[in-house]
DNA sequence: GGGCCTATCTTGTCACTGTCCAGATCAGGA
DNA sequence: TCCTGATCTGGACAGTGACAAGATAGGCCC
């Protein structure tokens, strides 16, 4: 009767979902992340994000935790072209914070200014252990040891991310990309000592 | 018949709305927060807040508000107590950042990592532009005089400030106050060159 | 092949939320 | 006194997250 070729098992609903579950949050951010609208993109009934995630929080927990891994990504590509000496690779690392937060802001937010996600779930626990683990490699290895250096090198980047986010700083936002990286890279230089 | 005592006209029932909200938002934070659970709180019907603040962004909107108000003067009883030169008021002032997202986490996801006041209010405009003015005062009256100055001064008073309103930075935290406004002079005494 | 077992997905329901509306209550001035 | 306007209530509606029961289908053993 209905013209309905969807297929009763989707086959991959998860990726799916979770796709889904990105695209929207980068158009109406977490404060109006809605479950029932991302299973209608997904092109799915409103209860089938249950069964692969539990609840919202169980979304969002998979989503903040493949956005940590993402996040590092992004920080590898940005050291990757950078000279290879440790402070060139935190400067590198704090372009590559500040440059996940200006492409996406809504997950930047989800990932650092949100109590949805479950932080005691595994997955997302050990994703960003390892962002946090990977900040503290590079500060000690750029000479850092004491707490003040770890708090002055996350509190310049991630100060800088966040602001850019949450749309503040317009100054620095209308800069071209180049200048915008030596401003940060000039920045992120004042952290240590 | 029924033992309410409650008058029909509440009286200051926008002052009683702003503290029910408030108190709510610290319980619940930002993305937990309902409009009729405060209307329960101040112990009056669903759809009392309306006339007073339209809907729920305009309650957000006049609690942010007063939020930046209380956040100016955080930071001027931080400096009134500091030398008057103007770097130890620059340090200063960035304690008092510190101090308002420790003591109002909630209030201050609320001022710096919400979509939902809306910035485009007067009210509001004119009490976050008060802030932002006072920022560059200070930096400026310390010397600082291009954009790299007030990035960074921000970016890492802002930063300590939403990784410890976040639970972020758990050694930091578990300082004693004292220690902990030490470790933000030092690290604040590094934005300026 | 036939028959089940299990994961997957849908439909229906419930309490709760924000917003709108009509009406009740009350203060203060004509 | 009456009436006008501000304030507050109660009811309604659509949308939401969570739960339960049932429909569907892929896989596995015989």
């Amino acid at each position: 009767m209905d013209s309905d070729d969807r297929p009763y098992h989707h086959g991959d609903l998860r990726a799916a979902l979770l796709a889904a579950a990105e695209a929207e949050l980068a158009e109406v951010g977490v404060e109006g992340f809605s479950l029932r609208k991302v299973a209608r993109r997904a092109g799915v009934s409103h209860a089938a994000p249950a069964h692969h995630f539990g609840d919202v929080g169980g979304l969002l927990t998979a989503l903040a935790a493949e956005g940590y891994r993402r996040f590092l990504a992004t920080q590898g590509r940005h050291e990757a072209v950078a000279a290879p000496d440790a402070a060139a690779q935190l400067v590198a690392a704090g372009q590559g914070y500040v440059a996940f937060a200006m492409e996406r802001p809504a997950l930047f937010r989800l990932l650092f200014g949100s109590s949805r996600p479950d932080y005691d779930a595994p997955d997302l626990q050990a994703a960003a252990g390892a962002a946090y683990g990977h900040l503290v490699d590079q500060v000690t290895a750029a000479g850092g040891q004491t707490l003040t250096d770890v708090a002055a090198v996350w509190a310049i980047a991630h100060g800088l991310a966040d602001l850019m986010a949450a749309g503040r700083l317009k100054p620095l936002a209308a800069l071209d990309e180049n200048a915008r990286a030596e401003v940060v890279a000039q920045v992120m230089r004042r952290a240590l000592p």
